[in-house]
DNA sequence: AGCACGCCGACT
DNA sequence: GTCGGCGTGCTC
């Protein structure tokens, strides 16, 4: 009778909450307890036969289903404040963008240590100060050997609390004294959250801008509060982190936070130290994956609570609630470690750009080399576009580009003599030169000579990687690890010879040619260890390297003084790829490359081996004409009706059998609503057919409407997840990069 | 995602 | 006659 009754009483109040699962909808709970300042609240339910962490996404007094079914939460976490109503309205729209479950994207924007049930704790600092008794004692109170005693209360005579590391100067025994003390009442202890970075050099001091940083910081400055989108195209060396600093210091004065997103973890490190000497007293987050969970969510806590004014980080701190955001600045934003390649398969990029836009606030694009998409939004005037065409400082030139033909001019083990003789050049000039080319390993195929067979992986459609220095054939693909044959499987010849070149491969032929040379091997395998990349990072500015041999993480935003020349090796492979965005992206490779040539007061060179000397890309890149480039690149696109003149959609399959894969598209396509605007293709293998045991096949389908295009996707989505699919995974890609 | 329920082959 | 294969369906 009480429980009638008090239904009736009360009025019912349901939680619907939002699960990492795999299904695109939530979960209703009782939740008497709750009011509408929880939702975004944590909470653990009952799932099942076990609990799980969620977040409150709304709240009701009905539910679809019967009330009676329903189970009431267990717990709500109150340890950190609620998800803000506008990141929840940012998750919201990126699961309905990139239809992704709804329960799924929520949870993956929190840091793992807030999806357990135990939170993790995240990282503090004891400190110890006077109480108001102890403010009375005085070091020549204690006898005078009491050393540790005196030493300490002359320590903390200031007033101000201390935290171990400063106590410990008075010796090993201030933990004992400190505890005596404690129980005395003559201090306190008291536990504060830890700085998130030191400040590892001395205070930097603005440097006057040239007129060109001037005159983007102005413009981009009066946006504030506004929703604008800006395109900062600058030559590589052209300042674009000062005009970042200077416009992050402008929402600082305002009593904004700004986010500033980078491609990689590579280069958190070095801009976090950029922004702290420039900001000492500001609290600067970073956040990417390679932090552990206890760090992660100190870093994110801080920036959640507003303490940390700059947060600084990769692709996944575009989700971090921000009370204050002000400003959003996406470096290198056509790179493509933004795009997420798992789970929720966002570009962080355009979220950003979304989350400007919901929130009113500017958000500043920057790149020497920007996505054919950014550089059409910026040309048809959706962006505001602002160029810093030259060198910030006054003597840097750009370097001069110099295309070898191979076609005359035959290479020997991979490097042709005209850029042997600049290395050689550069040796007895002390200054430094760096080898280009983009595969590790030292060749990326074993060859028979006698029938042409290669060494393939069993597991992908590719060739295993020579790892000459390991003894092994490699999948770059899967992982896959063999030891080298001596004999050709096929027809028993005992003459095995690598093909092509790889790093280490050149690393020899280099150590031949220039034995007294000190040689630095910069590749994913030579920086496993996790210190090891930051310290050669380090020797080369020390100048304790002469040539530098090394794939994409060289040409990724590090400034070597001394290096005057690059040389590239193999650059023409991206011009026969069946992929439409391999030239933009070699083009913005070569761009990011040839830009770590003479950065400083030294002119720079950049040797290019090719055998198309005349290919338009190469032209263009030898005049920095990224413009005239893009528009050509444009052109083609409109012509042959690709993006971004028409937007994508890609279906992706996989199965153990090719056909599997096939007829489970062939299906899906079948059950797909009718839609005027928008082209399915017919369902075709993918560009790599087999990857990690796997056959995978794809659908592609464009529209002219991106409107049109997320309609159907979005009628398309329920009939897709009642096909019944036993041995396929499948999962949908919105503007994918790659096809 | 996990987990249970359910209907068909090789085993104590 | 059962143990267990993984197809199907549900979890508030």
């Amino acid at each position: 009778m009480s429980s009638a009754s008090a239904q009736t009483a009360t009025p019912t109040c349901i939680a619907q909450v939002a699960l990492d699962l795999p299904v695109p909808r939530l979960f209703d709970y009782h939740a008497p307890e709750l009011t509408p300042a929880d939702i975004g609240c944590r909470v653990l339910v009952p799932f099942g036969r076990k609990q799980l962490v969620g977040v409150v996404m709304q709240l009701s007094h009905s539910s679809a289903h019967a009330l009676d079914k329903l189970k009431p939460i267990a717990a709500v976490y109150r340890d950190t404040a609620p998800l803000p109503a506008e990141l929840l309205r940012l998750l919201r729209f990126c699961s309905q963008y990139y239809h992704h479950p709804l329960g799924a994207t929520v949870l993956a924007a929190l840091p793992t240590a807030l999806r357990r049930v135990q939170p993790v704790q995240p990282k503090s600092v004891t400190t110890w100060a006077l109480s108001e008794a102890g403010q009375q004692l005085h070091e020549d109170a204690f006898p005078a050997r009491a050393l540790a005693q005196r030493a300490l209360c002359a320590v903390l005579r200031d007033g101000q609390p201390h935290s171990a590391a400063t106590l410990a100067v008075v010796g090993s025994s201030y933990r004992s004294v400190l505890r005596r003390w404690l129980a005395q009442g003559w201090v306190t202890q008291s536990s504060q959250p830890a700085r998130l970075n030191p400040i590892t050099t001395a205070a930097d001091s603005a440097p006057t801008l040239t007129p060109a940083q001037q005159a983007a910081v102005t413009q981009i400055g009066g946006q504030f509060g506004e929703f604008y989108v800006c395109l900062l195209h600058g030559v590589t060396g052209s300042g674009k982190t000062e005009v970042y600093l200077h416009l992050v210091a402008q929402a600082l004065q305002q009593g904004g936070q700004a986010l500033l997103l980078v491609p990689e973890i590579n280069l958190t490190p070095q801009l976090t130290g950029v922004f702290q000497a420039r900001f000492p007293d500001i609290e600067i987050a970073t956040l990417h994956s390679g932090m552990a969970e206890a760090e992660r969510l100190t870093h994110w806590l801080a920036a959640v609570q507003g303490r940390a004014r700059i947060v600084l980080g990769t692709r996944l701190a575009v989700f971090t609630p921000l009370p204050d955001l002000a400003l959003i600045i996406v470096d290198e934003e056509h790179d493509s470690s933004f795009h997420q390649q798992d789970g929720l398969r966002y570009a962080a990029r355009d979220v950003a750009v979304m989350r400007a836009q919901q929130r009113k606030i500017p958000v500043l694009l920057g790149s020497a080399t920007p996505a054919l998409e950014t550089w059409h939004n910026a040309s048809n005037g959706r962006y505001a576009l602002i160029s810093l065409p030259q060198r910030a400082i006054a003597t840097a030139q750009l370097p001069t580009i110099r295309l070898l033909d191979t076609r005359s001019n035959r290479p020997e083990d991979g490097l042709s003599s005209q850029l042997l003789s600049a290395i050689e050049q550069r040796l007895a000039l002390g200054q430094q030169s760096l080898v280009f080319i983009n595969r590790r390993g030292y060749a990326p195929t074993l060859m028979c000579t006698e029938c042409g067979w290669g060494a393939a992986c069993t597991r992908c459609s590719a060739r295993l990687v020579l790892h000459l220095r390991d003894k092994q054939l490699r999948c770059h693909h899967c992982g896959h690890v063999e030891r080298i044959v001596h004999a050709c499987p096929d027809c028993g010849n005992l003459d095995l010879k690598p093909g092509g070149f790889g790093t280490q491969r050149l690393e020899d032929t280099l150590a031949r040619r220039f034995p007294a040379a000190r040689i630095l091997r910069v590749d994913r395998d030579s920086t496993r260890n996790k210190d090891s990349w930051p310290a050669m990072q380090k020797a080369i500015r020390a100048n304790q390297a002469d040539i530098l041999v090394g794939t994409q993480l060289l040409a990724k935003g590090h400034d070597f003084p001394n290096l005057t020349l690059v040389g590239v090796i193999n650059a023409d492979s991206a011009l026969y790829s069946p992929d439409f965005r391999a030239s933009e992206r070699l083009f913005a490779q070569l761009m990011q490359v040839g830009g770590r040539a003479g950065r400083a007061s030294v002119a720079g060179e950049v040797l290019i081996q090719t055998q198309f000397p005349d290919h338009h890309l190469y032209q263009l890149l030898q005049r920095h004409d990224y413009a005239a480039f893009a528009a050509s690149l444009l052109s083609e696109r409109a012509a042959s009706g690709f993006p971004p003149f028409i937007h994508q959609a890609v279906l992706r399959a996989e199965a153990p059998q090719i056909d599997t894969a096939l007829a489970f598209l062939q299906r899906a396509k079948a059950a797909a609503p009718a839609a005027d605007q928008v082209t399915l293709f017919d369902p075709t293998p993918a560009a790599m057919p087999r990857k990690a045991g796997l056959e995978r096949g794809l659908l592609l389908l464009q529209s002219p409407s991106r409107q049109a295009l997320q309609r159907l996707l979005s009628a398309w989505m329920p009939s897709l997840t009642a096909l019944k699919s036993a041995a396929v995974r499948w999962h949908l890609d919105v503007d994918p990069l790659e096809i």
